[in-house]
DNA sequence: AGCTGGGTTGAACGTCTGTTCAAGCGAATG
DNA sequence: CATTCGCTTGAACAGACGTTCAACCCAGCT
């Protein structure tokens, strides 16, 4: 289904993603988003079918937007910063219905996941030709946890905006001055990690010994993920 | 409010909180946590005053579960694994209802990540002194970004779990044979960051340069945030 | 044995939900 | 001007929800 921009099914379209990001997935009902975009509780079902028509419409919508933006983007060039072609997009609820929905298993939202990874595949292995990364051995790893660790902060906005004064959903947030709050330890973890050369010795020696003596996985040495 | 264990209040509270995390939190009805718990949805009110203050219940349960098995931890020495003391408490629903009220900002949520972040800066501050863990000029920073990245992980276990095979929310994580997929590019990443020693350099350049003139702030090289 | 009182029940109430549908509208067509 | 047709409406529906409350049960006290 191919939505006219301009049209009222459109305009619907837009409500309904800006409710599910200020109002929750929940808390989104026909009745709101008929008032919020100025028409009756009956069109919004006529043009969607079913109010689960209508999430399944915005989903497909914020992926198609992504991989349009995402082309110029990469026509320009490596970029990395996974929700910049979001946020380029214009819509200023996008990026909050994204932290809204990212959490539930919806398939378009699963696509979108997938494409992001995948994309940034690609953008690390540039990244590592032009000596800016460095090189990893397992890339497709590496992609997963760097793509949802900085979903995981979007998802959880509220808290980062609470304990650095940062919040990520902010359309201008990429030229605010709280923006250093963010980055500076981000550049940091990135940029020199947290552990010690002596500690990751260590540790990949514990696991090493844990890879052939399984039975030793409950010592102490070993227990728990890092952090 | 205090509940006694192996009350019905308790048994209800248990059964809350599996509902929570199963079904969502505007998915978990009265009547659902009545039936899951052997009681009349009456009685479910009736010992909560309502459906907010069963949620409220379970929120402080959580914090102080938490908070009971985190002083034991301490006194064990440091402990790394920011979930391992839910993990530990025996309940195995507690992560999945962790992970399922993570993304709305109840005041016991931020509480409880709070208390995280406030314990994560202890433990850093001790690898520091230890030599396990590189010294920041942020430490608060940088004990905030780690415990919302992990955080941000279980949250979106859904997507980690179809990505790499490894299930957070599983009790046995910490010993199966899929903890390998996930930790091996943390570690990699904890251990050596992403970015090489001379783009870091160029970074700090340009985030200087952008500091004292900050009409640059537009420029392509300064653009965005990493990855 | 008789009484008391907290715990428990299940029916009932009002509200809000998604959804349906007959009626109405206005622009385009003949 | 008359007719048609698609979009829009708002009233109406059934179902599910949180919550209330009179009745009931039963352990423990007098």
């Amino acid at each position: 289904m191919e939505i006219e921009e301009r049209s009222t099914a459109a305009r619907i379209r837009d409500a309904a993603i800006e409710c599910f990001g200020t109002e929750g997935i929940a808390g989104t009902t026909a009745r709101k988003v008929a008032a919020l975009s100025g028409v009756s509780p009956g069109s919004v079902i006529n043009h969607f079918g079913s109010m689960d028509g209508l999430r399944q419409a915005c989903d497909r919508h914020v992926l198609a937007v992504t991989r349009d933006r995402k082309q110029q983007a990469m026509a320009a060039g490596p970029n990395f910063d996974i929700l910049d072609a979001i946020r380029a997009a214009g819509n200023p609820h996008l990026l909050g219905y994204l932290a809204a929905v990212l959490t539930d298993d919806a398939p378009a939202v699963a696509e979108l996941v997938d494409a992001m990874v995948a994309d940034a595949e690609i953008y690390l292995a540039q990244g590592v030709d032009s000596g800016m990364l460095k090189a990893t051995a397992d890339p497709h790893g590496r992609a997963v946890i760097l793509v949802l660790w900085n979903l995981g902060l979007l998802v959880m906005h509220h808290h980062l905006n609470r304990l650095l004064g940062a919040d990520l959903t902010n359309p201008d947030f990429g030229t605010s001055p709280e923006i250093a709050n963010y980055l500076t330890p981000i550049m940091e973890l990135y940029g020199d990690g947290v552990f010690t050369a002596d500690f990751i010795q260590n540790a990949r020696a514990a696991m090493a010994t844990l890879a052939e003596r399984p039975n030793l996985r409950d010592s102490n040495e070993t227990r728990g993920t890092p952090i």
